[in-house]
DNA sequence: CTGTTAGCGCATTCAT
DNA sequence: ATGAATGCGCTAACAG
């Protein structure tokens, strides 16, 4: 049976270190624990649990007391401990694609975004890889590594989505598989996105418009977003009378410049549209080279966010898919199903269209 | 006292799921635990225990009998009860820095690699942000998150090189702030990387040079490779007898464009080289649309990757910084510290040029 | 309102 | 070579 503390109650010399400017770490000193910070206070080590958690009443006195201590020991809980006892992790996974240059940047708007709301929520964020595939959420479940996990870049027909309906935990996809039935899916709602811009250039009057989607990569990894898109964008084209016509390797300098060779060359042409997707760095330059200015020898609109689309020589009229709302309402909607069971739901995020002057007013 | 176990000694009912595609999660039921594969092995838990670990001798029989229970049962070790006890996470902290378009690319290289490599050694990867600052540091060693961490883009002077000195656990900083007495850092050596570009182009023979550097804000953040890189080229063009030149707001189109201005528009001038780093994407176009060919009418080296090299309309001669390799580096480098005392120490990767015909050969 | 107690699932020290 | 017993630091149920 175990003789009680080995440590003695003496309530001083774990106190602050040296005085101006105490490192918040004490070399050599193991992590204080809640029993250190219950005898330093003169309460049991419950009451310390129960002041962090809330979970019942304290009186104002007490609760002080307790703080003051946690703060002097800089205390904070043993993650594992708490794990263990409490069946939480404070942690969240958030599965990162295999790297794609073309998307990287808006890939760790989103990572950084899940993370900082992550901490608001005293959670942490675990990444893990595109790589592990299905099995890795089953591993971080059956290891109890996270509460809830959150999957970018989803495939049309992703494997994942079967092992999501199969987990205990909640998960979140970005995107918007075929088959999302009993899957928590959020996104931004590129459907109505595709309409706005279509809308935008068949208002202004073009008759044809040429489309440089995403690179032959994304839609070869059968990327959710990209039928979604074109589908929506072709029936738009199609109920409006306007001929909608997709370039293929919209992101090689040769696609780029095929596609103005085939399209804008017959000069004179009626009323020339360009819709992009995160247009392609060339393509100022390339239209910049032949002389044709957005707004005035063609109308260009784009799906691209406002900080890409304010880097291009001409803004172009766009529509934003919000990675970062896109992010913070997943976030939000996780730390609900945390506590609350919420049916399964696919949630998308609201399309609008940010007029810059790349098309011509219809006159 | 305990009254023995809850759960009886049927050692089927928790076997393999439906025939033909077991689901290797079963909705409902606990995850299993060492001590569920210890009674369906028919030893005790420790023995498991050791199984696992391999830190004391097992019978060749006991051993196989105790994995096949393990694999029946898919079971894995709960890692806040592993932690708990084994004072080990199995976890990495990586320090992820503040989103940044221009380097994104790069930085998902890195962190990809890293988690793979954690992977490969049973690690997973915690994402931090550089927003805690060092006091994100100092939270995951007191609630025990990690075993050490890593920390990417690292600045001149920066705070967590102090914070890290105090700390427990091992950290690797990938950078080499100032003051780097007693850290473990490792990065590439811009320094000799520096000195073979300036040298490709003295070598060719240009008696001027013109850099295009990093952003602004990346020089304003005081990201340690800026100086060490320049400086180092500075005393080689010195050394040289070259003039060396470098432009501010490498990054934008006019930056581009007004350098382009100024440094060649006097015709004829003598062997203008150009020495850019991460060339920014407009130099290309703008060089064409001038009509300028790297290799033909003025030399061209660049501080980039093999990949944005071979992007570029003509690739340069270059030096790439080889993120994977540093990363990969600095994950053996960790492993080896998280069971052997290293002393703190500078770990440079090696600088090697590529030549690739954007430079004139002298004649 | 607060203290006492029993595990959470594992690693590890004793025993054999 | 194996088993039994202990405790890591915490949460939550139980007892006042």
């Amino acid at each position: 049976m175990r003789i009680d503390d080995d440590r003695t109650a003496e309530t001083t010399d774990r106190g602050a270190g040296p005085v101006g400017g105490a490192p918040s770490v004490r070399r050599g000193r193991p992590a204080p624990t809640s029993k250190d910070v219950a005898r330093v206070a003169g309460v049991s080590q419950s009451t310390v649990s129960y002041v962090m958690s809330g979970k019942r009443p304290i009186s104002e006195k007490t609760r002080r007391i307790v703080l003051e201590a946690i703060d002097q020991l800089t205390y904070e809980p043993h993650a594992g401990a708490r794990a263990l006892a409490g069946h939480r992790t404070n942690v969240v996974g958030l599965v990162v694609p295999f790297h794609n240059p073309e998307a990287a940047s808006g890939l760790m708007a989103f990572a950084e975004e899940i993370a900082v709301n992550a901490r608001d929520h005293d959670y942490d964020v675990l990444m893990l890889t595109a790589a592990e595939g299905p099995a890795g959420l089953a591993r971080v479940q059956r290891r109890a590594m996270c509460d809830a996990v959150i999957v970018m870049e989803v495939a049309t027909d992703d494997p994942r989505a079967a092992m999501a309906r199969e987990l205990e935990m909640p998960v979140i996809f970005i995107g918007v598989p075929d088959d999302h039935d009993g899957l928590h899916c959020i996104d931004f709602d590129f459907e109505t996105g595709a309409l706005l811009l279509v809308d935008a250039l068949a208002d202004a009057g073009c008759r044809e418009i040429a489309a440089l989607g995403w690179s032959e990569e994304r839609v070869g990894l059968g990327m959710n977003y990209v039928p979604r898109f074109r589908a929506s964008a072709e029936a738009r084209a199609a109920e409006r009378g306007v001929r909608l016509r997709w370039i293929s390797a919209p992101h090689t300098r040769a696609g780029v410049e095929g596609f103005l060779d085939s399209v804008l060359a017959p000069a004179g042409r009626s009323h020339p549209g360009l819709l992009t997707v995160h247009s392609p760095h060339d393509l100022g330059a390339a239209l910049q080279q032949r002389g044709l200015v957005p707004g005035r020898d063609l109308d260009v609109v784009s799906l691209c966010t406002d900080v890409e689309a304010e880097a291009q020589p001409v803004a172009p009229t766009a529509v934003s898919p919000q990675p970062r709302d896109v992010s913070r309402l997943a976030m939000g909607w996780l730390f609900d199903l945390l506590d609350n069971e919420i049916p399964a739901e696919l949630r998308l995020v609201e399309a609008h269209l940010t007029t810059r002057g790349s098309v011509r007013p219809l006159g």
